[in-house]
DNA sequence: CGTCTTTGACCGGCGC
DNA sequence: GCGCCGGTCAAAGACG
């Protein structure tokens, strides 16, 4: 086996996986909220934040509570949101190089602050011989044409936060690549609680910053974050080590294991143990939304549904994760901002309801 | 038993 | 048309 292929293969995945937040198809589900200046968008964004790092926030901002960017009149409030914006592009390279001009607004980055790094223990690999058989059978695939056109989010996380760093989706790792001009693999995941969900994410390392991982969603769940049993089976298994190398530990990522979490709540099944840890935290250093002017699809096959937003709310107002209140902090002194965050179904108690539309 | 990761093969887009 | 490359498939085996 290629040398370098197995080296980088030592860099644990799917604790990266689980560290950003994904887009949501529920943008569509719910109905959208006004903007409230149009040419708003136009304007030079200020970079008030503390190069790319959130300021002064104990906790972080999760991904999913920013889908729906799209919504949001980030001009209106740049200056106080606590995430950093730099202008768009059309590819993650593209972002990666960005820098935070006057250009038009498809992008965003958002700043969280580190966090845990998990350290669970690994064992060795075993030796195995994966692969399709030659002259396999294959389905033939729908055209990629339309993939170009699906809303991507870019996200960069430091890799000492992978370990711990969740999203509330389920991935399950279909692929991995070593991509040329890269040292590092990419590899390729899908949304693991419906089949039909077309979410996708890729994780790479930048090879630009050693110390950050490049997490790029691709396309938008088309359904309710994963919390029963079923949607969640199997997934807490620690994944295989790869074989002893020096490598193991030199980028801080860590398999991410029930056990090796810090405590995450009060679930006792492995599923929702899963899902606590996915909420425990979310640090993610910067996130890129780049729809391409493109406004996201609504996979065929799925339903659509408030739940997931009801579940990131009730944890957002769980007192050990206070994101919501953190979200919302900079954001006390403009109350009719806060009205466009909170989603009134109908019962009229004042809650956030079923979800927060940006 | 269901779902996971691993990883070589296969496929299609794109540049030349 | 050809080759490169990225993205996906799917078999095999592991895990809980």
């Amino acid at each position: 086996m290629d040398m370098e292929y197995s080296s980088t293969n030592d860099w644990d995945l799917q604790a990266v996986v689980r560290s950003c937040g994904g887009t949501s198809e529920e943008a569509e589900a719910a109905p959208p909220l006004r903007r409230l200046h149009d040419d708003d968008a136009r304007r030079p964004r200020t970079a008030d934040t503390c190069g790319g790092v959130l300021v002064g926030a104990g906790h972080p901002l999760r991904p999913a509570l920013l889908r729906d960017l799209d919504y949001l009149d980030l001009q209106e409030h740049g200056r106080r949101l606590p995430f950093s914006i730099t202008p768009s592009s059309s590819s993650r390279r593209e972002a990666d190089e960005a820098a935070p001009l006057d250009h038009d607004v498809d992008a965003l980055i958002m700043s969280f602050p580190p966090a845990v790094v998990s350290t669970s223990g690994q064992q060795p690999r075993k030796q195995q011989q994966p692969g399709r058989k030659p002259g396999a059978h294959r389905t033939p695939r729908p055209k990629r044409s339309k993939k170009s056109q699906l809303k991507k989010v870019v996200c960069e996380v430091p890799v000492a936060d992978a370990g711990v760093s969740t999203d509330l989706w389920a991935w399950r790792k279909y692929g991995q690549k070593p991509i040329k001009g890269s040292p590092y693999p990419r590899g390729y995941y899908k949304c693991s609680s419906l089949k039909a969900c077309m979410a996708r994410k890729l994780v790479e390392r930048s090879p630009a910053k050693p110390g950050v991982l490049v997490v790029t969603y691709i396309a938008d769940h088309c359904h309710a974050v994963p919390t029963m049993l079923n949607a969640l089976a199997g997934t807490t298994r620690q994944q295989r080590p790869a074989a002893a190398s020096p490598d193991d530990d030199d980028d801080g990522l860590q398999t991410t294991t029930p056990q090796s979490h810090h405590a995450g709540g009060a679930a006792s099944d492995a599923s929702a143990r899963r899902v606590d840890d996915d909420s425990a935290d979310a640090s993610l250093s910067s996130m890129t939304v780049d729809d391409g002017g493109i406004s996201s699809e609504t996979t065929p096959g799925c339903d659509e549904s408030g739940d997931a937003w009801q579940q990131v709310v009730d944890m957002a107002l769980d007192d050990d994760y206070h994101l919501l209140g953190d979200f919302f902090r900079p954001f006390d002194d403009d109350d009719d901002f806060i009205d466009r965050f909170l989603f009134d179904d109908g019962d009229g108690d004042g809650v956030l309801e079923r979800r927060v539309s940006l």
